[in-house]
DNA sequence: TTATGACCTTTCAATAGCGACATGTATGCT
DNA sequence: AGCATACATGTCGCTATTGAAAGGTCATAA
């Protein structure tokens, strides 16, 4: 299972909280991997049980940092080196792509309009993460490849989805 | 769930069956939405069972073509237009170049390197279809957006996964 | 004739993931 | 004081997905 690596990969950097690691799927990471907390949750007290995480402090509201002992990181490493990333894509909106044909040719432009307004929207939002994007630390350094994958993709994406959205337009 | 959709478009499009199927999942579907043979007969059963499909030819060695039915058409056309796309994203190769920093520098080289080079045989894969390609009904022209997007974005992940090998280098 | 490999379907147990429900706390505003 | 909103965690039932096991057919070539 990814979703345990990724968390403990997050945890190896840095306490966190399952709110904090919640926020941080919904933002960033949510582009390649998506959880919800009731996941995350779940996930932290297996963790914890299992000796790769551990609570390093208590805050109000019933907060709990957890940080990756010594075992989950060992663990994070001997997944990254011992095993081949899972073949597993997910991306629903690019399948309902290949369906298109199924809609009015009007809708079919439409769906793809949205498509180049969404991935718009995202490329916008990576660039001004990276246009304040600081620090210069090992983490930092992997989420600022990570980021540039995201800017170079999401480009990507705005040009194609204009460029089909025009292979649909009523005139063709 | 999308997969029930998914099988739902292709049996609109043509009769198929099971182990057809399976091998455009493999194929051209996979990098959008994968699923193994399992789910996927187990799914057509569903499908017919409801009436949104229906086997119309058996051959030897036991093989059964499905196509959807009037019903199953509609099913599609009417989670096209008024469901949105689910956001669940899952890319665990990208998911990996996060947690990159918890490997020794030449580590993290190699394993870009290694993208660099699957995404260089997946793009010359799109582009040997593409050079292949012809037809030219609505189906045919939705797969051939399709797979412009996979061209595009294949191009933008092997540029990339160079440029990302490169700061990994040991002199950097 | 027999072995090999490609074709083809089915079932099942176990795990992962989703969405809704439940619960409560601190902050800041009116 | 009262209220809204953001913060924060946890549980539960249902569905989706995986991986393995099992069983069978046809074509081809040694």
């Amino acid at each position: 299972m990814s979703l345990r690596h990724a968390l403990l990969g997050m945890l190896a950097e840095a306490p966190h909280s399952g709110w904090d690691l919640t926020k941080r799927f919904e933002r960033s990471l949510g582009n390649v991997w998506t959880a919800s907390h009731s996941q995350i949750y779940t996930q932290l007290g297996k963790l914890e049980a299992e000796g790769l995480a551990e609570v390093v402090a208590t805050f109000p509201r019933g907060r709990k940092d957890y940080r990756a002992t010594e075992a989950g990181r060992a663990e994070v490493v001997r997944w990254l080196r011992e095993t081949e990333p899972s073949g597993t894509q997910r991306n629903e909106a690019m399948l309902r792509v290949f369906l298109l044909w199924l809609l009015e040719p009007g809708e079919a432009r439409a769906y793809l309009e949205r498509e180049a307004a969404t991935h718009a929207e995202q490329l916008a939002f990576y660039e001004d993460l990276a246009a304040a994007w600081q620090g210069d630390d090992p983490p930092q350094r992997a989420f600022r490849v990570a980021l540039e994958a995201g800017l170079r993709i999401e480009r990507a994406y705005v040009e194609w989805a204009r460029w089909a959205a025009a292979q649909y337009d009523d005139a063709s």
